[in-house]
DNA sequence: AAAACTTACGTAAGCGCTTTCACATATATC
DNA sequence: GATATATGTGAAAGCGCTTACGTAAGTTTT
């Protein structure tokens, strides 16, 4: 059996890389056939400077052809040691290298072109006895990478997939303990932990949730990882606050598995306005919120406004409706 | 504009690797993003050996991933520097080195699994959103390039517009000159003229076309490039023979024209068997011979046979019913 | 059993591209 | 006009593959 085929997707870049070597080994061997000097790697650049664009410079060319602009001068070269192209110095900036095709060059332009013709011929026969537009294909899959890179497309999978293992679970009184270590642990870490902290952090029952708050929980392969609290200021706004996630389970989409269920949350108990305080350091925190929608706040007070650290900080807001 | 693009089929490699580039450099970006120190070159050797096949040899691996040995020997030294395979020597085959993923190996395989199938995932989206099943097209291109390579079907192509160009014309008096001296350049290159062959140069239209034969012509760019006669042996058998193309337009499919167009006219005259006398150290006009479908005839006598030069030959036939 | 051939692997060198860095020249900013 | 920044090119090194060749081990032939 073929292990390439056998992975599908997984092997495509594999055999694409095959593909196009097959190609290109196709015309070395008709260039060779027909006793010609020519390399099928020379190609674009050569018909790029064949046609009525030349002169062009060095990073125009490396643009066109979407190489680096190395790429260009190594191809350069074995085409000007062969006197196909030539190259002068542009007097309009000096910092420029103008390549331009040579008399021999267009000669042997003219020469290849039925060659590329009969390549051309090939290629469409190829993919048309294939039953396949691969132009169109190759144009449009171009197009989709040019909206989002594969990076970004596989990174957002791989989020997805981290969000939908982080379980999101309400306070229940076993939950009092991790609610405050979770939340010393980074307190200790960023700030201190201060009067009104350990209050809050002793009691949530009482400071949080009796007053029409909630505790929630991140769990991840069973255990604990991370928590928020959502804090009643009135009948339409809720502060989302006390957001930690353990170090060892953070960029696994825990925060904002929590910060979207306690938004989902505020949204259910009538909630038109949520607003929390955060500190310009937290970059991955503050990145969250702005993705999720918050934005600054500067004349909106918070509860937690009333904490020391609060003067590093600032508020941010998201409107519900 | 975009140059690659105008370029449409004749630059369809370059743009494949484009796209095999951005598919990688996706990967890479999705591993770091996941700060795991793997590279997705090493996929497919590592994945091979993660699976129940385990342990391979060298070349068995690089038979599976259609990679030459140094490039697999290459990559495992990677991965067995990070402890992921390990090397011993085949106990039955000292010459071989066997590799098989170590513990710490599947471990990352069970890590990464969620992330192939992301990559996957982002693949299949990407592909199905371009509207395009990539897979099918690339499979059936691989099976039309194995049917047959790219560098056949171009030269293929070369040769069709190499034939398209090349005219036959039929003889009149004017070239009586021109038979002449192309059959002595030829004799005078590969055997001697002798005097029968004077006799049948200087007078075609009494020897060949008075018995009921034909002298052919090729004519390349407006000039006559090649020759062979048809020598009417009786009603139902013809002979090709006297075929001479001029050096400088060898390889440009003027042999095949006349051969082909003697064949016709035979066929046209009524002919049932064309034979000829060729020799065997006249090696593209014997596969000339054999691809047109002339076979070995080793009883055959032909006029050809009293020529002192047929001693180091033999007859070939072509059966037209 | 020796010799010739085949197979498997390792090493080296090459190729075509990239990234990185250095330097010259333009352009923008004060 | 001086200075900072941006741009264009070249040189070097690296990367991942290839081909070519050498060596060792196995297999077939004589």
């Amino acid at each position: 059996m073929d292990f390439l085929k056998e992975l599908g997707h997984l092997a495509i870049a594999s055999r694409m890389k095959g593909l196009t070597d097959r190609l290109l080994r196709g015309g070395t061997e008709a260039y060779r056939y027909l006793d010609i000097d020519f390399e099928p790697r020379w190609f674009t650049l050569f018909y790029l400077l064949s046609t009525e664009s030349s002169p062009l410079s060095i990073q125009q060319i490396a643009d066109a052809l979407k190489v680096s602009h190395p790429a260009v001068i190594q191809t350069a070269q074995m085409l000007v040691k062969r006197g196909l192209i030539r190259s002068y110095q542009d007097e309009a900036d000096r910092r420029k290298r103008l390549l331009a095709i040579t008399p021999k060059g267009r000669e042997l332009a003219a020469e290849l072109t039925p060659v590329w013709n009969c390549f051309l011929a090939a290629v469409s026969d190829l993919f048309g006895s294939a039953g396949a537009d691969m132009m169109e294909v190759i144009r449009k899959v171009e197009e989709e990478l040019d909206r989002e890179e594969m990076g970004s497309r596989i990174i957002r999978k791989i989020k997805e997939m981290q969000a939908k293992a982080v379980e999101i679970v309400e306070y229940s009184p076993e939950h009092r303990e991790v609610f405050r270590t979770l939340n010393e642990e980074w307190l200790k870490k960023y700030f201190a932990v201060e009067e009104d902290d350990i209050r809050l952090l002793r009691h949530p029952e009482e400071v949080i949730i009796a007053p029409g708050g909630a505790v929630l929980f991140a769990r991840l392969g069973g255990k604990i990882v991370g928590t928020t609290a959502l804090l009643k200021r009135d009948d339409e706004t809720y502060e989302l606050a006390k957001m930690a996630v353990t170090p060892g389970a953070q960029r696994k989409q825990a925060g904002r598995r929590l910060a979207e269920s306690a938004i989902a949350l505020a949204r259910q108990k009538g909630a038109k306005t949520v607003i929390l305080m955060t500190d310009n350091r937290l970059r991955a925190a503050v990145g969250l919120y702005r993705n999720l929608g918050f934005r600054l706040a500067p004349n909106e007070t918070t509860t937690s406004g009333k904490y020391a650290r609060a003067k590093f900080g600032f508020a941010m807001k998201l409107d519900l409706e």
